[in-house]
RNA sequence: GGGCGGUUAGCUCAGCUGGUCGAGAGCACUUGCUUUACACGCAAGGGGUCGCCGGUUCGAAUCCGGCACCGCCCA
């Protein structure tokens, strides 16, 4: 080491994340270590797909945490010395984007429509170029290894062209069709949306009761709805088979008040007769439930809302172009005047409203674009059930079948411009053209004997997640036979927030094994949502979202990666700074210990294992690197991470440096060599967590080759394990706990020295001594105190009353301990029935406790 | 309505194929330390009837049943 360098690792006594980290990165970059050729199979290969986060999207905790558990794996796999991509871009975010460039326009006394559609169009991508990128210089960051040269987007060219290829191909095999149906309908975005993006509330509305005059008779039979202006659109009145009430009723007709339609009375199993009255008004054109009913008994649908939220022609002369809000008042008051109104109460239930807009959906039936699910889904489900993909934790497994067998069409249409306008053309006589492109269809246009020139295309564009789905293969050059897609795909692995198993990788696994010819990735691990630290959702409306950038300010990027890992969990957890803390607090141990190494020891890193204690450090180092691969490989990150700390924390720096030191500032060989070879293990065992600073220290090692990032990962060698070293040195260290803790129970000034001899037949080392500050020297006087084999002789500092105190609480604890053995022991249940070696262990535990209260006098 | 998960130290969480748990970790707390790597530190310590009730067992934080509260998903 230069003097230069030296005399800034001597002056540098904490670990600055700010200063080093940005420059690390770009060292990184520069290098094209996050760049594999695209070389080799899959299966020798390593490959990641990270989910596309919005174009609109900043990193958030739950992008911070994936991020983390992404780029941990891939660093470990590309120091195995696998080719390694880590693919990353973003997707359009159709209706989100759309709604931030509208509240922009707003903003200007513009809108959408003012523009037209080309040039808003051309707006969103201007867009797009200012703030698109935001999210993938911020996962730089975080010290994402990704491949940033291969950045992708659903709308690239290459990416439509997928898009494309794939819708074609669903028309072809009919999977793709265009029908009437119910859709949700987002009045805020003018758009459908899927019934994901829905979200259900607690609302509490008012119950109208209507009366409806039954054909025939002076009976009347009262239907109940929080909706009284959709009665409009009423084409019938359900009740239960079963309803002794109402039976002579079904085949009868009913009176619709204020219109005058007849309406059967049908027989359905889907009224449940203990609401309201028993009868239900059926309205397939304004509700779910009711649109099933209809169809199943091939009612009419009318439609008396539009899509623009106000009341149609079909809602009759009186209420045409009211606001549904305005029709509902006209009719109450309308049927208050005729005598129909039966009853208004509370009533609270459960609406949908919009994910995206917030608004309440208005359940509409219109004419969509629909993939029917169902042939798709069979092979999804089997590759699942199967193992092919496995799905981790796995109770997840469960979410995902049960989804995927009970799945319903997709509506894929949006009525939103910006997006994947869908590769339909219409003819005058509403002839329907799919092709991959324009030029295509004027081709197949003029096979079927129609003018080009007439084609229309289809306004709608697709749903996001249509394109999302496409992800894993289309960012690898599919449909082209692309060397890329030879060598990544199937990628290894996905990482994922549990809120898009269905909306994303569902849909990735159908359209990976329909398209790609391969399921998109094994493994798929379902990441903890992280909580705010009160346990609400993180959010920014509700003002508890923590910034990762923020966190990355003040702490550093290896903290909040160690932090996030530590705190993850099966289960949702509560974002804790104290664990971010936790890992500013270990990088800086780590610099600081590899300080004390690095300054110290210039010579060839090898393991030395002459000493008990040195066989000690690698045999522990060696269950370490196994714990840790085991805890990836169960991604179970927490404990793969807290296994690492308390070994270096506690075993490594607070004894093992303290143990060599000596050695170490002596200039012993042996010491030195050790030393560097268990740093090296400890810095790439850490890499792939805290990436930052593990990469600085290394560059201080005085025989490194490459950069650490390209550097191998520690393999376990269980040869190195070593059970009699770790009892040995485990026995010392007990022994200088005791000694320490007798100290302090009778209150020795920490600094003083105290003369002590061995009496007992195993002779602790120099080092027990060092450790416990005690003179071995077999000094005369009076023993004051037996611990195991040292006698400590009395001296005056010691303060016998106190000491006599704190020594009883001791032994009152021990005793409860003893008198707990003795009674187990004494149970002949216990001692009859329970397996010998648990009998005999707790044989030994009541030994041990009686000579520690024979230690304590 | 159906399903899933949670309830363990002041806080955030481990442990849960029953004995090795004498219930752990980080933070917080107490006491003592400017011990020439680190006060983002060192040493020692205090703190828990493992939500409640019942059962199985020689033995339950861990298994079974019930209850209470909290959260999520699907309808």
């Amino acid at each position: 080491m230069n003097t230069a360098r030296r005399e800034k690792l001597e002056a540098t006594t904490r670990w600055d994340p700010g200063e080093a980290e940005a420059r690390i990165l770009e060292d990184w970059l520069a290098s094209g270590a996050f760049n594999p050729p695209a070389e080799g199979s899959p299966e020798e290969n390593f490959s990641i797909a990270i989910p596309p986060p919005n174009v609109t999207g900043a990193l958030h905790m739950g992008h911070a945490l994936n991020g983390t558990v992404q780029d941990a794996l891939t660093r470990i796999n590309r120091m195995q010395g696998r080719r390694a991509l880590w693919l990353l871009g973003t997707d359009h975010a159709g209706i989100g984007t759309q709604m931030v460039v509208e509240r922009e326009l707003r903003g200007e006394g513009s809108s959408r429509h003012d523009l037209g559609r080309d040039a808003f169009v051309e707006r969103v991508w201007e867009w797009r170029e200012r703030y698109g990128s935001q999210i993938i210089e911020q996962y730089k960051r975080l010290g994402a290894s990704c491949d940033y040269d291969r950045e992708r987007f659903t709308l690239d060219e290459g990416y439509v062209r997928a898009v494309y290829r794939v819708f074609a191909a669903l028309y072809e095999k009919g999977h793709i069709y265009r029908d009437n149906y119910m859709v949700s309908f987002d009045p805020g975005t003018h758009s459908a949306i899927s019934d994901l993006e829905v979200v259900n509330e607690e609302v509490t509305d008012t119950l109208y009761s209507i009366g409806y005059p039954v054909e025939g008779s002076d009976e009347v039979l009262t239907v109940a709805t929080v909706r009284p202006e959709t009665m409009l659109a009423d084409t019938a009145v359900a009740i239960h088979p079963d309803d002794r009430r109402y039976r002579s009723l079904i085949g009868g007709h009913c009176s619709l008040p204020l219109v005058g339609r007849r309406l059967p009375v049908i027989a359905d199993e889907h009224v449940d007769p203990e609401f309201g009255t028993g009868a239900l008004k059926i309205t397939p054109g304004h509700d779910p439930n009711d649109f099933e009913i209809g169809r199943a008994h091939g009612l009419d649908e009318i439609t008396v809302i539009g899509e623009d939220g106000r009341m149609t022609a079909a809602a009759g002369e009186r209420f045409e172009g009211m606001t549904a809000a305005e029709a509902r008042a006209t009719v109450v008051e309308a049927l208050r005047g005729e005598g129909r109104l039966r009853g208004e109460e509370p009533y609270t239930h459960s609406v949908p409203f919009s994910g995206r807009s917030g608004e309440r959906i208005e359940p509409l039936v219109s004419l969509q674009w629909f993939c029917r699910m169902d042939e798709l889904a069979a092979p999804a489900i089997e590759v699942v059930e199967r193992d092919q993909v496995r799905i981790v934790p796995d109770n997840y497994k469960r979410v995902y079948l049960e989804w995927m067998r009970n799945i319903r069409p997709w509506c894929i249409s949006r009525q939103l411009w910006w997006g994947h306008r869908l590769p339909v053309w219409y003819g005058p006589e509403g002839e329907e053209i799919v092709a991959e492109s324009e030029s295509a269809a004027r081709e197949a246009a003029r096979a079927r004997g129609l003018e080009p020139d007439q084609l229309r295309q289809e306004t709608d564009v697709l749903d996001t997640w249509f394109s999302s789905a496409l992800w894993p293969f289309a960012t690898l050059g599919w449909p082209e036979d692309d060397p890329l897609l030879r060598a990544y795909y199937p990628t290894s692995f996905l990482t994922t927030a549990r809120d898009i198993i269905f909306l994303w990788v569902a849909r990735m696994v159908m359209m990976g094994i329909e398209f790609a010819g391969d399921i998109p990735f094994r493994d798929v691990y379902v990441h903890p949502v992280i909580q705010a630290p009160d346990g609400r959702r993180m959010s920014k409306s509700l003002g508890t979202g923590i910034d990762p950038l923020d966190e990355i300010d003040v702490h550093g990027a290896d903290a909040l990666r160690f932090g996030l890992l530590a705190m993850s969990s099966t289960q949702d957890v509560r974002y804790s700074v104290d664990r971010v803390q936790q890992g500013r607090d270990l990088a800086n141990k780590m610099w600081n210990a590899s300080r004390l190494i690095l300054l110290n020891a210039e010579t060839t890193p090898e393991p030395r294992d002459e000493r008990a204690e040195d066989r000690w450090i690698l045999s522990r180092l060696e269950r370490t690197i196994a714990g840790v691969a085991r805890g990836f490989e169960a991604y179970d990150f927490a404990h793969a991470v807290l296994d690492f700390y308390s070994f270096f924390w506690s075993e490594f720096c607070d004894w093992y440096l303290e143990i060599v030191k000596p050695r170490l500032y002596d200039g012993e060989e042996d010491a030195a060599a050790n030393l560097l070879f268990v740093l090296e293990r400890v810095l790439a065992l850490a890499h792939p967590v805290m990436p930052f600073v593990t990469e600085a220290i290394w560059a201080y090692l005085p025989d490194r080759g490459q950069p650490l990032v390209v550097s191998g990962f520690p393999e376990s060698d269980p040869g190195r394990i070593d059970e009699a070293a770790e009892a040995e040195v485990e026995r010392w260290i007990d022994l200088t706990r005791s000694v320490r803790r007798w100290r302090d129970l009778v209150g020795v000034a920490a600094a003083s020295v105290l003369n002590a001899r061995v009496v007992g037949t195993e002779s602790p080392p120099e080092l027990v001594g060092r450790l416990a500050r005690l003179h071995l020297d077999g000094a005369r006087g009076e023993p004051l105190q037996t611990i195991g084999p040292l006698e400590i002789l009395a001296s005056a500092e010691i303060d016998a009353e106190e000491a006599e105190r704190r020594l009883e609480h001791a032994r009152g604890e021990l005793r409860s301990e003893i008198d707990r053995a003795e009674r187990k022991l004494a149970n002949r249940g216990f001692v009859a029935k329970a397996p010998p070696e648990v009998v005999e262990a707790e044989r030994e535990k009541l030994a041990r406790y009686r000579a520690e209260l024979d230690e304590l006098g």
